[in-house]
DNA sequence: AGTACGGCCGTAGTCAGGTACGGAGTCAAG
DNA sequence: CTTGACTCCGTACCTGACTACGGCCGTACT
């Protein structure tokens, strides 16, 4: 099935990943895709091994995972530490299950100010610039939220 | 009250604000914030309505605004274009809830990894790397999830 | 032989939202 | 009148995850 991508140069392979050329250039500096031996001629080839990395990879980041923290997933690669893993993923579940309420938090802030913006009169102030230049929003201790304010 | 504020330097405006001396300057810089003119002897001086420009500003990126995004709110500061303001608001409450439905998908994912990986006796392949290798957890399209993943 | 395409490689730029640095000026206290 | 703290200002640096550029080389088609 993926038969050509045994010998695939990197612009292909990079093609049947789904990322660009100099994504795979930058995953090898960063230690997260092997650099392939270069075949006679000087050019690197490709396969189905490297393809999984990838994917791995990507998965990973559609997980929340950073590029640090998928390294590291791929120290256990083997499959034999899973309590590493586990504590990895839980860690995780712990942080999105954070921004989670965070939002959730947001929302309910944003949807109250939309229905009382298109619930007022005509020059009245408008509630959302009323609310933005008044009083802090929540309790501004500026601990919480962090994920969604600046880092 | 913030009496004392009203001929605050720098260093104690920025304080009070609960941010640091610079990113009062990259504010500034940013046209986020006035520059006060000097009083005789170079030094600026910061009122409370600085302070209240400040808040303004770090509220809205708590509920998610980019400093871009702030910048226009300002412009809508007299709070009498309400229904630019309200465009603005319902366009990134849309944004917030994208964002929730991905976290909530990431959220099941990772939960139940942690869960399969919990119940897995030991010298079976980790259920999380082994997902992590497998085919993709999501089809792949790499359009939604882009919240999350790279931008 | 010429030329176009791709790969190779190192370096540098992008974006956001700051953070840090360095030299010069200024202010209040001792 | 000096010391030390603070301010002013421009510029450079940081993180993360890429993205682009430029020069060289080897291969393939014509």
């Amino acid at each position: 099935m993926d038969t050509f991508l045994d010998q695939a140069t990197i612009g292909a392979f990079a093609q049947a990943a789904g990322v660009g050329v100099e994504t795979i250039r930058f995953y090898q500096r960063k230690g997260l895709l092997p650099v392939p031996a270069k075949a006679p001629g000087g050019v690197r080839r490709y396969g189905p091994v490297d393809l999984a990395r990838v994917r791995f990879v990507k998965t990973s980041q559609r997980l929340g995972f950073n590029l640090d923290e998928v390294a590291e997933l791929l120290q256990l690669d083997d499959g034999t530490r899973c309590d590493q893993a586990r504590a990895l993923a839980s860690h995780k579940l712990v942080d999105v299950r954070q921004k989670l309420d965070d939002l959730r938090r947001i929302e309910g802030v944003l949807a109250d100010l939309v229905e009382r913006c298109a619930a007022s009169t005509a020059d009245v102030a408008c509630p959302i610039i009323a609310s933005l230049q008044g009083a802090q929003i929540w309790q501004d201790k500026a601990d919480t939220l962090s994920a969604q304010g600046p880092p």
